[in-house]
DNA sequence: GTCATTTTCGTACTTTAGTATGAGTGTCCA
DNA sequence: TGGACACTCATACTAAAGTACGAAAATGAC
């Protein structure tokens, strides 16, 4: 992650860096012949940098959303207490299964699935399975 | 919405009128003064536009963001032929609502609410309140 | 107005969910 | 070795959730 935005940025104040050379060697041109405003020169540099600027913002905004959907918060699991078997039982209930069905996936019986629920519940602070969606949701430790 | 955004591109381009009248101006002043390089000039407007492009992308692109998180697919609801008051109902059920809770949410009894969530659960063919949220997620009927 | 649909409500019932309590097992660490 | 913790399971109970009828009123289209 780091050596890409290090990369980035070389490469962006490079760009930046020989855009200013461009713009110097131009100028002096134009300025010399006499037949352009300097207004009008300095209105299209300054729309040029407009435009890059929308466009490298805008591609590195796009990035950023693409590589993070929903990153799970492990932190927050381990702040909340939550173990290993509760929190495999907390995705189960988020893929809509019920506690019998939890019990048939993990191989336990559905006594011991309700007892992590109850567990799971009191951590979370909710009353409900879907109440404990919600918050795990917001909560950002299940995607 | 359609206003809101009209009224933005007319800010936006009622202020972009404003700068390049205030660059033409000061451009006059200071090349008639002949005490800086007009490169200099030229540079320090392209930097002014190149952050102000980075700057309103940025905000406009966060809106965005905040307005739209999960698109919603209302034709799929159609399909479906989920009507209102199932949908209102779904999206209370998505927030961890109990048959109680939104039948005090939406004026009506706990039977009512029954009524229209076994509706609703046979039209996303399901049986339980989190596969219907299951479901309706990978839809894109509710965010 | 008529018809289809939606919305509303009820009762009676079965199933699932959730709580409370207790207890046995295994693991890891001091 | 004793204690803290996670995982397991059971029983008994209460509370929701969900189903299966039936039925009345409101809405909107034709």
């Amino acid at each position: 992650m780091l050596n890409t935005t290090l990369k980035k940025i070389i490469l962006i104040f490079g760009a930046l860096t020989l855009c200013v050379l461009i713009l110097f060697r131009l100028s002096s041109y134009i300025v010399v012949s006499e037949s352009v405003a300097v207004e009008w020169i300095i209105a299209g540099f300054a729309i040029l940098f407009f435009v890059i600027g929308i466009f490298l913002n805008k591609r590195s905004l796009q990035k950023k959303q693409l590589a993070t959907p929903t990153e799970i918060d492990r932190k927050m699991i381990e702040t909340l207490g939550i173990s290993k078997r509760e929190y495999e039982i907390l995705v189960k209930i988020s893929e809509g299964c019920s506690n019998k069905e939890i019990g048939e996936a993990l191989f336990v019986s559905e006594s011991t699935v309700k007892s992590h629920i109850s567990n799971l519940f009191s951590k979370l602070d909710v009353k409900r399975r879907t109440q404990a969606l919600q918050r795990a949701k917001e909560l950002k430790i299940i995607g």
